[in-house]
DNA sequence: GCTTGTACTTGAAACGCATCAAAGGGGCCG
DNA sequence: CGGCCCCTTTGATGCGTTTCAAGTACAAGC
C-alpha cells in the first residue's frame, strides 16, 4: 500500500509522465482515448495527486484559508457560510482553522496558510492586526474580516460603534432610565459597542447606566448568573433596560430574569448586540442588531479575488458593510404583526426567501454598501 | 516583494541552507549563537516556510483535516471543537472543511486532505461511506464520524437510535396519546432516530404515531410552518407530544404554539432529538437528547493517533460515545429545582464548570464508554 | 514524395525544503 | 605533538508535481 505516484500511473498506463499531469489539469490537450484510458487507470490505482506537490510546483492552489476566533459563534460561522459560498462560485476551496480564542494560534494559523501557498487568507482577528512585518512582507493576498484600524491593508467590517449605538437609541426610545450593559469588553468588536453605547447616551445625561462585566467567555451562563443578580435588587434598583453585548448573553439574562419571576419585556427589557443566531432558537423573541456575516465573509472573498485578478491592487481597502439599523426596520415591520419588536430567525429566514434566495441560512438581506473609513471618522 | 526563501535566509546570514533548516526543524541541534543569528535573520527577511515544501520533503506534517458536512450545525460544532482540543494537545493543527450538504464537495475535500499529506482525516459523512476504492488504498489513516456501518474501518458515533428510543421512552413517560414526529429523515442519523422511536413504540401499540415532513432544510423557520399547522388543528386532532427531529426544529414549532396560544408544555410538550446548543438559548426550555459530539471529535482524534502510533493498526474498530440517557438524566436531576424536565446549555456548562473543566464549551459530562458495535446488534 | 501544419506526447528542469552522510573545527588525552 | 572523539555545519540528493520546449506521428497540400 505504498503511495501511488504519477509516475506509477504513466508506467502502467503506458503513457509518459507528462501525459498523465496533463490528464488531471488540461484534460483538453488529450486524445479522448488517452484520457480514458489514463482515468481508468488512475482509478483502477487508487492514485491521489499530491496536494503538496502540486503546490510546489504550480504555484498557489487555487484555496483560501479562514482563520476565525471560535467556531462557536454565530457570527463567524455565517462569515464562514458566506466566504464558502462565494468561494465555491469562483472555483476555490475554502479551508477553515479554529484559532480557539488564543492569540498564540491565530498567528500560528495564519503563517500556516501563507505558507501553503494559499491563493488568499482572511482572518476574523481577536485584536488590533499589529502584525509582524512578516505579514506584510508575505505577497499573499489577505483580508482582515470584521475589524477596521488605520493600517494599510485591505479590511472588511460591520459597523459594530453603530451597533451599539443603534441599540442605545432604541432603549431611548423605549423610555428606559437605567440602562444595564451586560458582558466583557474583552474583544474590539465588543468595546467599540459599548463606545457607540456611550456616545449615544452622552445625548441623554439623565439616563443611567452601568456596565457589568460577565466573566471571561460572555456566555449564557454568564448572562444567567448576572440576570439572578439583577433580579435580585430590590425594584428601584433594577435596570428597565438590559443590553448584552452578546445575543447569548442577552438571553442567558432573559432566561434568569424569568425564573425569576420578572416578566420580560414588561418589567425589563433585553436587548442583544450581534444578531447571534444561537441565540434566536427560543421562544422569547430578543430584540437585537443584526450585523450581517453572511456578507462579511463574502465580501472578504471579493476583496480576496480582487487582489488576485489586479496586477496592481489598491494598498488599502475599507469596506463597512451594511447597515445594521436597517435589517432590525426591515424585519420589525413585518414583525409588527406579533406583539413587539422581534427578530427571529424564521422571520429573517422567510424574507429571505421571500426574495428567492436559494438557500435561507445565514443569506444576506441587507445590501452591501462599500464606504471609505473616512467618511465615519 | 518575491518569495523569500530558505536560501536566501542562509546566504543573508552566512550559514549554509541545511543550518537554517536545521534551525526550524532542530533548534537543539544548533550553537546557540547560530540559533539566534538565524532567527534575526529570519525575522528580518520575513521568512516564512513553504509548507508545502516541507511536507514534500518531510512527509506528512503534524495536522489533522476534518470534513463537517455542515458548520452551522452545534452538532458538528461540537465534533470540531472536541477534535480540536484533542489535536493541539497532540500538538496537531486542525483543518476544517465545510462540505456544504453536497456530497460532491464532500469527497472534493477528502481527496484533497488524503493528498496533502495529511498525517490524518476525519469526516462526519452525510451519507453511507460506500468509498471509493480509491479511499481504501490511500495510507491515510482515517476515521469516519457519527455514522456507523459493516464495513471495515474507523468509526466513531453517537448512538442515534437509542436517541430517538430514549425520546420515545420519555413520551411514554409523560402519558403521551399522540406522539407527532417532525422532520425530514434526510440523513442516516435523523432515520435512525425514527427508527428508535418506532422500535420503543412498537411496544405501545395504543399510542398514535405521525411523522410530518419538514422540509428539505429542518431549520426553525420549517419547524414553525409545522407548529402552525398543528395548533390549527382541532384540539382532539392535536398531538400531546411532538419531537423535533433536530432541535431547531422542535424550537420552532414551540415558537409557533406558544404564538397561537397553545402552551407548552401544559398543553402540548415538545422535545428536541439531538442536543443542539443552538436551540438551547431560548426562554423557554427545551427537553432533548444530548450526544456527546464533543466526546465524538476527542476520540476520533484518539482514534487518528493510535493509527498512527501503532505500526500495524486495527482493520476495523467501532466505538460508541456515551449514553445520551445518562445527560438528560443528569441534568433533569439538578433541573428538578426549577419546574419541568429540562435541557438548558447554561446549566449544562455549570454542571462541567463545577467538575473544574478549563472551559466549559461542548465539555463533556458523559464518560466516554468503548462499546463493540456487535454488543449493540 | 516532399513540405508544412496540426494534434498529441514526451521528458528534463524546476519548485522549496528536509535529510543525512560527510566534512570541519575544537578540545582532550596520552 | 599526534590521535581521537564530539559538536556543529555543510551541501548534494530526492520528495511528486507542473510546465514547456522539443519531439513524434499523421494528414493535407503541392
Amino acid at each position: 500500500m505504498a503511495k501511488v505516484k504519477i509516475s506509477d500511473v504513466a508506467r502502467e498506463a503506458g503513457v509518459s509522465l507528462g501525459t498523465v499531469s496533463n490528464a488531471l489539469n488540461h484534460p483538453e490537450k488529450l486524445r479522448p482515448e488517452t484520457l480514458k484510458l489514463i482515468n481508468e487507470t488512475i482509478n483502477r490505482l487508487g492514485y491521489l495527486p499530491n496536494q503538496s506537490a502540486r503546490q510546489l510546483a504550480g504555484g498557489a492552489t487555487k484555496s483560501f484559508g479562514l482563520v476565525l476566533p471560535r467556531l462557536d459563534h454565530g457570527f463567524s460561522l455565517q462569515i464562514a457560510s458566506g466566504a464558502h459560498n462565494e468561494a465555491r462560485k469562483h472555483g476555490y476551496d475554502l479551508l477553515i482553522a479554529n484559532a480557539d480564542n488564543d492569540d498564540i494560534l491565530e498567528d500560528h494559523y495564519l503563517r500556516y496558510f501563507m505558507g501553503t501557498q494559499m491563493s488568499g487568507v482572511m482572518v476574523q482577528p481577536m485584536a488590533s492586526p499589529d502584525w509582524h512585518p512578516a505579514m506584510t512582507k508575505v505577497p499573499v493576498p489577505i483580508v482582515h474580516l470584521d475589524i477596521h484600524c488605520s493600517e494599510p491593508g485591505y479590511y472588511v467590517a460591520a459597523d459594530n460603534e453603530a451597533q451599539g449605538r443603534i441599540i442605545a437609541e432604541l432603549a431611548v426610545a423605549r423610555g428606559a432610565r437605567h440602562i444595564t450593559v451586560v458582558g466583557r469588553a474583552a474583544f474590539m468588536q465588543l468595546t467599540l459597542r459599548v463606545l457607540g453605547i456611550h456616545k449615544a447616551l452622552a445625548l441623554h445625561p439623565d439616563i443611567k447606566i452601568e456596565v457589568i462585566d460577565a466573566g471571561e467567555w460572555n456566555t449564557a451562563a454568564d448572562g444567567y448568573g448576572i440576570g439572578a443578580q439583577i433580579a435580585e435588587r430590590p425594584a428601584d434598583e433594577r435596570p428597565d433596560f438590559v443590553v448584552g453585548l452578546t445575543d447569548v448573553l442577552a438571553s442567558g439574562v432573559i432566561s434568569a430574569l424569568t425564573d425569576k419571576g420578572i416578566s420580560v419585556p414588561e418589567q425589563v427589557r433585553v436587548a442583544g448586540c450581534d444578531g447571534n443566531p444561537l441565540a434566536w432558537s427560543g421562544a422569547v423573541p430578543l430584540t437585537t442588531v443584526a450585523p450581517p456575516g453572511y456578507e462579511i465573509g463574502r465580501k472578504g472573498v471579493q476583496l480576496l479575488m480582487e487582489q488576485i485578478e489586479n496586477k496592481a491592487p489598491a494598498k488599502t481597502k475599507h469596506v463597512r458593510i451594511g447597515s445594521a439599523a436597517r435589517t432590525v426596520t426591515a424585519v420589525t415591520a413585518i414583525e409588527d404583526i406579533n406583539r413587539q419588536e422581534i427578530v427571529r430567525p424564521f422571520l429573517l429566514e422567510r424574507v429571505s426567501t421571500q426574495n428567492a434566495k436559494p438557500h435561507p441560512t445565514g443569506q444576506p438581506i441587507v445590501p452591501t454598501t462599500d464606504i471609505n473609513l473616512g467618511a465615519y471618522l
